[in-house]
DNA sequence: GTAGGGTTAG
């Protein structure tokens, strides 16, 4: 349709309208519409604006305006034939999540005149929908089926919302269609793999990329493919890597997966320089992902204050920088100033999620804090919307379980509305542990069992259990079963960073030179915690050899011995050993 | 001119 009267030079405004939508200023971009419609410009083309038009009302949220505009766009005759504003309609509707109006605009196209970007549009849409692999799926077979030729779009909108049997026959259909080397799409089909935890899939990928293809963001999927699979001396190997070979520069989001990674590990020194790093580049200065990372860090490294100065110094806060917070004062045993925080998050407008409740929770039982711990269980669902989840059980029963109420913790996954999973039953386990109620530990035990066959955690919490209480049967019994199950117990171990070297502990570990000593201070701090010097006396004669002793304890007790007062002394503990061969973590 | 890959918290 052309629309002209006016004497400027019409399609400047097309030009226009697509720049300023592109810069993201929507506002403009449709006033800019309406000024052209309203004056006619010569030579005009309404088909050439309106998609344009339809993305920036989509953009703005804007549902009453993108339907003015499918309206125009009917009464100018250009739908279904015009494939512009066809796919620029489909992925409004599909962003505005009204889906059931863009399957009935697709619906209207006749068979197999629906041009790929079309169906790209679609399969974009559904895949925004929570449960979309089976539509998603349906559409790319009903693509096949009518020959619409798919291209790398297709398949990046298609990958990450397969199910994860579909990544492997998806990649075939790639290869064959000469796409698997398209840098997007070999992205894309490293972090599936990534997804799925087939981390070695990931890195042949990443592998056989060859260089010029290998971009910014092959490294950082990479990275992060590693990060997310807990194989952090891979990330800080790769990292190094990265930074010698000269052709591309870490970004914030490099940065995020190496941060997060040393806050896993507990490499506050690594993860220090990064920060250093950080605060040399202006660009990075604002990235709220990045002052996440940070918090994080810090947080997971005990380092509580710089977390909070961080937090309080960043111009933008989101939930997740929130939560970082609540959950570090948490884990570190600061109830109060956690709930403070959250009151705080709450009084700006921020409304928890999911997530954020549970760190709430798990403050309130760090804390010892069960009263209020129910409370926020019980009233999140009409206060913020939140509805629980077994993650909010798990919280609850653990809550209930170290505050001694083992009935009210089994009453209460007896009530639950969905099956309890293993580490709800694995809570109640874990609060028998602390009041050794062995009867409760047993039931408790075969439920976890049956969820979590393979995890060596919950035998070896029951053997203890049955230890504590003097029943060697029961432990004989527990040690029966692993062995027939062909289950080893994980030789838990932690370390210590002291001065530069990496001293490391497993569980009843005479092996450092300084043994004697930190079992001596064990069973001093043992018996300072129960306030009970007969068990300092009683456990040191009887005991021959000394067992019992926590990798965790006795890295303590190190670190305790060998820094001065008010030192910081990091410990990691149960992580793969392999880390420790790493090339950062060496002095 | 349309569709769009990598990122943090539990």
């Amino acid at each position: 349709m052309r629309v002209g009267v006016s004497s400027s030079g019409g399609h400047l405004s097309t030009i226009r309208l697509r720049d300023i939508a592109a810069a993201g200023r929507h506002h403009e971009a449709l006033d800019l519409f309406r000024h052209a419609l309203r004056h006619s410009e010569p030579f005009l083309s309404v088909s050439s604006i309106l998609p344009s038009a339809i993305l920036s009302a989509a953009a703005l949220s804007l549902s009453p305006a993108a339907a003015q505009l499918h309206s125009l766009a009917l009464k100018s005759g250009l739908l279904p034939a015009d494939p512009f504003v066809l796919t620029a309609l489909l992925s409004a509707y599909s962003r505005l999540r009204l889906l059931p109006l863009a399957c009935r605009l697709f619906d209207e196209v006749p068979s197999s005149a629906a041009p790929t970007s079309a169906f790209n549009a679609l399969i974009s849409g559904h895949a925004l929908a929570p449960v979309s692999s089976p539509a998603i799926l349906a559409l790319f077979l009903r693509m096949r089926r009518e020959a619409v030729p798919f291209d790398d779009v297709t398949l990046l909108a298609l990958l990450p919302a397969a199910p994860p049997v579909a990544i492997p026959p998806l990649h075939g259909v790639a290869f064959r269609a000469a796409l698997a080397s398209v840098s997007s799409v070999s992205n894309c089909l490293l972090s599936c793999y990534s997804r799925v935890g087939a981390v070695d899939f990931a890195r042949q990928l990443f592998d056989e990329m060859p260089d010029h293809r290998k971009d910014l963001i092959s490294w950082n999927a990479m990275i992060s493919c590693y990060a997310q699979n807990g194989l952090a001396h891979q990330v800080l190997d790769l990292f190094d890597t990265m930074e010698h070979s000269a052709s591309v520069e870490p970004n914030a989001v490099t940065l995020i997966g190496v941060l997060s990674t040393c806050a896993y590990l507990g490499a506050h020194s690594i993860g220090r320089k990064i920060e250093n790093y950080i605060s040399q580049k202006p660009s990075f200065d604002s990235n709220t992902y990045l002052k996440n990372a940070l918090i994080n860090l810090h947080v997971r490294c005990g380092d509580l204050a710089r977390a909070r100065t961080i937090f309080d110094e960043m111009p933008q806060r989101t939930i997740v920088s929130w939560t970082a917070m609540i959950a570090g004062y948490g884990m570190h045993g600061h109830g109060e100033e956690a709930l403070r925080l959250f009151d705080k998050m709450i009084e700006v407008g921020i409304r928890p999620d999911g997530i954020a409740m549970v760190s709430v929770l798990s403050a309130c039982s760090h804390g010892g804090m069960a009263d209020k711990g129910m409370w926020y269980f019980s009233s999140m669902k009409t206060a913020y919307g939140v509805v629980p989840s077994r993650a909010h059980y798990a919280c609850v029963v653990d809550l209930l379980g170290r505050a001694g109420q083992l009935k009210e913790a089994w009453k209460l996954i007896e009530s639950m509305p969905v099956e309890p999973d293993g580490p709800i039953w694995g809570a109640l386990l874990g609060a028998c542990k602390i009041h050794k109620n062995v009867e409760l530990a047993e039931l408790a035990f075969e439920r976890v069992i049956e969820l979590e066959p393979t995890n060596v955690g919950y035998y070896v919490l029951l053997s203890n259990i049955y230890s504590d209480a003097g029943r060697l049967d029961g432990v004989a019994r527990v040690r029966a079963i692993m062995r027939q199950r062909g289950l080893k117990k994980d030789p838990g171990c932690s370390y210590v960073d002291h001065k530069g070297k990496v001293h490391l502990f497993m569980a009843d570990d005479h092996s450092h030179p300084q043994a004697k000593n930190i079992y001596e201070m064990v069973l001093r701090l043992e018996a300072m915690v129960k306030n009970d010097s007969e068990m300092y006396g009683s456990k040191r004669k009887e005991n021959l050899p000394l067992t019992g002793f926590h990798s965790e304890k006795l890295a303590i007790a190190f670190g305790l011995l060998n820094t001065e007062a008010g030192a910081e002394i990091v410990v990691i503990k149960n992580l793969r050993c392999s880390v420790l061969s790493g090339p950062l973590l060496k002095p």
